[in-house]
DNA sequence: AGTTAAATTTAGGTATACCTAAATTTATTT
DNA sequence: AAATAAATTTAGGTATACCTAAATTTAACT
């Protein structure tokens, strides 16, 4: 069994990865706020591992055992999520940290009880897809816009509720559910971007980029 | 923040005591399956942080806050596993280990919730009294029934869950918390008990009996 | 194309928590 | 009281996973 790091690695490459494709050692170093010389490391061990392929300066890909490993991680973590607010009643912003901890400690007949428990959810809290046991995805996960590189055409599927006032300033500048946007720019200095709506051009901050959901088109 | 080892420590190093009085290195690293040079070692350092004192070569024994911080984790360890039993319907031997694992990683938020979500309790599904927030620990009025004399009729409140494939034996042969036993006979050759429950004959070793407490009906 | 800047990797070092083997202290036996 | 046995501690070493600083590779800019 991987260690409880190499988890948490496999589940972040894989969420960076449908958004970017190939993940660098930089990216990853971001998410998971490790220097990228300790990232560089463990990348190394994971691909002797096997879970990843890596080239080096280029970066890491999974293998499928290393996307079953996360899938398998992320249902864990979604499940728990679902537990802690259907149940426990926790609020959404409370759960994330919570689940983040216990996805690496559930043992597998946990994991099936809270799954009877909740009547086979298919997606957890946020309304993100549970995958399934044997890690399969059945509907296509989707990834703040934030993640997306420039150059890349996306749609629109999910926005997050969080806040009523964003929500009506997102819908003034033309972005609705299966919207497409084209990203033409990403802002080095605040990580905002560039996009091209219904052919306007608007600037999206990176607080809103990170609460819009997109699929690849 | 104490690490997870060290509570580990801590909690055990509780549970001896109780029975021991000062904890020796060697009984810390049966309990423990570690080996004496390595719990010598973080005897050393638990003393260094001030939970435990330590004479070289003697014994160690928990000071107030070593105390404090081993029934705090017990306290979790014991919502976590009554919460198993009641909302996630494990049966009662499988839930040892799954709180092992948890106690340590269990927010106090987490905690909170739980204790809520189960009317705070006072014992766990074993019979064992849930320590308060503040480390305060009332145990139940209850013997071992290797005590009962024979033609008594007795009623289980705990049983001790110092292994779990005796629990497992235990709840095979119909004992459970809250069920009534009728002592039939002590034989004097083993001091092992021929008891009735649920109106079959069973007969129970001294050790086994040692680790069910009773209390007269 | 050549230089500079950015990203990545390697080198050397830290902390935790474990191990075996050897040394030391304490307890037991003759 | 001396010898031996048992318990405990110290010494030296391992694995994981992190770090900073230096070296290397790739990308970007005149």
């Amino acid at each position: 069994m991987a260690s409880e790091q190499s988890e948490n690695y496999l589940k972040n490459i894989y969420k960076l990865s449908s958004g970017e494709g190939k993940v660098t050692t930089s990216s990853l170093s971001d998410k998971l706020q490790i220097s990228p010389a300790s990232v560089s490391e463990m990348i190394k061990k994971l691909a002797e591992e096997g879970t990843l392929t890596h080239t080096p300066y280029k970066g890491v890909e999974l293998t499928e055992e290393g996307k079953k490993l996360a899938l398998r991680i992320i249902r864990k973590h979604r499940l728990w999520e679902m537990f802690l607010v259907e149940v426990l009643h926790f609020r959404w912003d409370e759960i994330d940290d919570e689940a983040e901890r216990f996805e690496h400690i559930m043992s597998d007949k946990m994991e099936e009880k809270i799954d009877h428990a909740l009547g086979h959810p298919l997606t957890d809290p946020h309304g993100d897809p549970i995958p399934t046991k044997d890690g399969e995805l059945k509907c296509p996960m989707s990834h703040p816009m934030s993640d997306v590189r420039a150059g890349s055409t996306v749609r629109v599927v999910r926005v997050s509720d969080s806040n009523s006032e964003m929500l009506q300033y997102v819908a003034s500048i033309g972005i609705a559910l299966n919207k497409e946007i084209h990203v033409k720019q990403k802002m080095s200095f605040d990580n905002s971007m560039l996009v091209k709506i219904d052919n306007n051009e608007v600037n999206i901050s990176s607080t809103i980029a990170s609460n819009i959901f997109v699929e690849n088109v």
